[in-house]
DNA sequence: TATTGTATGTTATAATATACCTGTTAATAA
DNA sequence: TTATTAACAGGTATATTATAACATACAATA
């Protein structure tokens, strides 16, 4: 129930993202039923203004999305909860770099989120590499130290911006 | 030229942190010295609070400690282009997901900084893990992702605070 | 229906960071 | 040495991100 990989964030101009969409917040209704959890409309809305691109989105940016949609009354504490509730669910991440949000690729199992950023175009993908967070759990151990909670974030050009640059 | 590593930023109680200090200045001094920048009377300040230990420190803590030693006067932007001035140099990291500040273990090398945060006492370590590192390059290099900078931060709990929890 | 907990609305404010303009100091050239 | 220039710092205002505090609406269930 993982969101379909095989469309690159990276390549945004030839994947049919509407379909990306959809499955979204097709995943985020059935887990959140199975776990008794209210995705109301305004949590609805949240998410799908997040998803509108791979691009990570400020929390401003989604009021003034919010206010242009629903008539100028939502405030900042309403986009913050709702965010909050997102990051609760495992539906979104926030990216500590950008302080900044963006939809999560496989909600349904939790997981540590590493993102690779392009700074050209903006568009993020986030990865699974189990290996890799095993390396750094057992540093960790080496370390006695306990992880809780991880923020992996690289900053870069994605292949589409590198192979305009090259033009 | 690196700072002596057998202190670990995680017991601080029981490291004489004072060398610390000494050893991070000295090697600011020498480094900006090579390189024909100007570590100031300001900046210096500024490096030797965020040097005061091993916790990270945020912008505005450092702004109060440089008003109560220079009578008041300090205003933000006198601190972030401080701040700027010591990232450049590589003296300092910025902790992204506590918008703060912490001194450089090795400076004089180029690197990318992975750190343990300790979500109890705020001791903070920077790790070289370069393997990791590469780990992380090669998973950027199937994806065609070039990277040009990374956010690496483990929250968790370090020894220290697990050995006083379960007391 | 009454009760209770969850969600949302509203206002104000905290915390972090930058833009912009002005004076000062330090290096370099004439 | 003095003139010129570039780096540095001060000061004010403002932008950006996030939360506190309190009031109201709504939904589940007893
Ligand atoms: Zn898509
Ligand atoms: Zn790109
Ligand atoms: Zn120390
Ligand atoms: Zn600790």
């Amino acid at each position: 129930m993982s969101l379909s990989s095989y469309r690159s964030p990276f390549s945004e101009q030839t994947h049919d993202h509407s379909l990306c969409i959809i499955e979204a917040l097709e995943i985020a209704n059935k887990l959140c039923t199975q776990r008794g959890a209210r995705l109301t409309p305004l949590r609805r809305q949240v998410l799908e203004l997040i998803w509108q691109s791979h691009k990570s989105l400020g929390a401003y940016k989604i009021l003034e999305k919010l206010q242009n949609t629903q008539g100028g009354r939502a405030a900042p504490p309403t986009v913050y909860r709702a965010l909050d509730f997102l990051l609760k669910q495992g539906l979104i991440h926030r990216i500590a770099s950008l302080n900044a949000f963006i939809g999560c690729l496989h909600p349904d199992s939790p997981h540590v989120g590493q993102f690779f950023i392009c700074q050209t175009c903006g568009n993020t993908a986030e990865l699974e590499a189990p290996h890799l967070h095993a390396d750094l759990l057992q540093q960790a151990h080496q370390l006695g130290f306990k992880v809780e909670k991880s923020t992996i974030e690289l900053m870069g050009v994605c292949p589409h911006c590198q192979s305009l640059v090259s033009l």
